[in-house]
DNA sequence: TAGGAATATACCTTAAAGGGTATAAATGAA
DNA sequence: TTCATTTATACCCTTTAAGGTATATTCCTA
């Protein structure tokens, strides 16, 4: 999951979610907003994070009780 | 590539831009939108159009050369 | 326990996504 | 070639994502 994603590769690198935001060029807010699960996030300001991680998002195939 | 997947799905199922903004319960402009490559669309709205597919979006590893 | 840092909520504002509609352009079959 | 279907552009309008800021809350650690 995409929250669960972000905010494991977060403390992982011990940023703090500020600091993804500064180095992603994105608002705290959409930080926040992705680890908390919002599902009406554009694409393009989660991409900017996930980049930060070497990542993207992508067509997976749908996951069964994931929401 | 989003746009790719979404078209030659699509173009299997022998749908029409229109059938399918219908189906998904979106506008036509966001069907548009996603075969044409936009960046800035909402994740819900092309999660709503993948599950049609039996798919949606998920975090991936960055792929070089594909904008 | 404090006290400070990190995270969460709440509010205001602006830019733009998305719906709808109309029209134009492209596509394809008879 | 028609002519209908599909796709693309353009416009208006409403809603809301996102930035910024302020405040509240949680979570540490000394």
């Amino acid at each position: 999951m995409l929250s669960e994603f972000l905010k494991s590769k977060r403390k992982a690198f011990n940023f703090t979610q500020e600091d993804l935001a500064n180095k992603a060029g994105v608002g705290l807010r959409v930080v926040r907003e992705m680890e908390q699960g919002k599902a009406t996030l554009r694409m393009d300001k989660v991409n900017q994070v996930l980049a930060l991680f070497g990542s993207e998002l992508g067509v997976v195939t749908k996951q069964k009780g994931d929401e």
